[in-house]
DNA sequence: ACGTTATAGTTTAATATAGAATTATATGAT
DNA sequence: ATCATATAATTCTATATTAAACTATAACGT
């Protein structure tokens, strides 16, 4: 019933109005963060250790889906702040491991819970049911190239999923 | 049956999809810019000219979600390449009224067609049930302070639903 | 063992962006 | 008419970011 043009015009507005949404829902839920003087970039490392634990910076900025170059100011200006510590590892001195100091650890957790409830306070919009749809849309979104992920990660604020495959890194575990 | 904990898990795991979809969609969907050498600000002012006529630089600004300062350089750099052209308001003299030349034209043109059809070609994942489940969806996530747009613009692919209200400027029409 | 190749991180140069101060123009109040 | 205020655009300063060049370390093939 529709000529081509409308409904590629129907397209085009469903994808925008998912842009305008996805847009607008992460502005609000980041807004708490400059009350904290944390950079989106700062709270995804921060967040990415408070949930994965220690990190080399490649995987660090992975997560994030930022350049190693960035990953490298980021983390000083983290360490900076003594929120994060660098670790050579003894193994293999090529990598720094990123920690998470005490302070740093307190001041994520914080974060998280405060930025946790604002994610709750937008998604209340839905119901359950239209929650559990856009679920199951987004997957299929998302899988493009993405292996079908499984993602064993708690929760990802921010970043992206891996679209050209950052690598897991360290390939040569094993030997 | 789930506790709150439960509840909450599920919500953050949804909001971390959509981010994820909505990221990795963009992504795919902006790589042709890349070889127009535009970026995705230059693109999202072309595409504001194309679809909504001649817009001052403010109004520029507020379609793309960036600052008046940033603006002057993004629209510097359009009009170097003879994309855009401005134009002094003759009844407001503080106005420049930013035009498409017939370059900027043919070229935005091409380009939204690529753009489209990747778009197209994305939202194909989705059966043309989910399509209108996600647009409901993403109506309802959107909506918080948007005064409940009806949003007579054709598409934007980039920017945001003006969230503080960027303020439709001119205020002063009338007399 | 030795040299090639790969990889982690840093540095450097260029661009994009925001935000504050500045300039030019217009509006409004008295 | 004049002065205070508001607004459009630009300029200036600082930061975030990427990409490419570079350094240090490790793995691999011969």
């Amino acid at each position: 019933m529709s000529s081509p043009d409308t409904s590629t015009y129907r397209t085009l507005s469903i994808y925008t109005k998912l842009m305008r949404a996805a847009e607008s829902v992460t502005a609000r839920v980041h807004r708490p963060l400059a009350g904290y003087d944390l950079t989106i970039s700062q709270f995804g490392v921060l967040e990415a250790l408070y949930h994965k634990g220690p990190l080399c910076q490649r995987d660090a900025a992975a997560k994030i889906l930022k350049s190693t170059g960035n990953i490298t100011l980021v983390i000083d200006n983290l360490e900076k702040r003594r929120l994060v510590r660098r670790e050579r590892d003894p193994a293999d001195r090529r990598y720094l491991t990123v920690h998470l100091t005490d302070a740093g650890r307190a001041m994520i957790a914080e974060v998280f819970r405060t930025i946790s409830e604002a994610i709750c306070r937008e998604m209340a919009a839905l119901s359950p049911d239209e929650q559990e749809q856009l679920g199951a849309i987004c997957r299929k979104l998302g899988l493009k190239r993405a292996p079908a992920g499984t993602s064993d990660e708690p929760h990802k604020f921010t970043g992206m999923p891996s679209e050209n495959g950052p690598s897991p890194s360290r390939k040569g575990e094993s030997s």
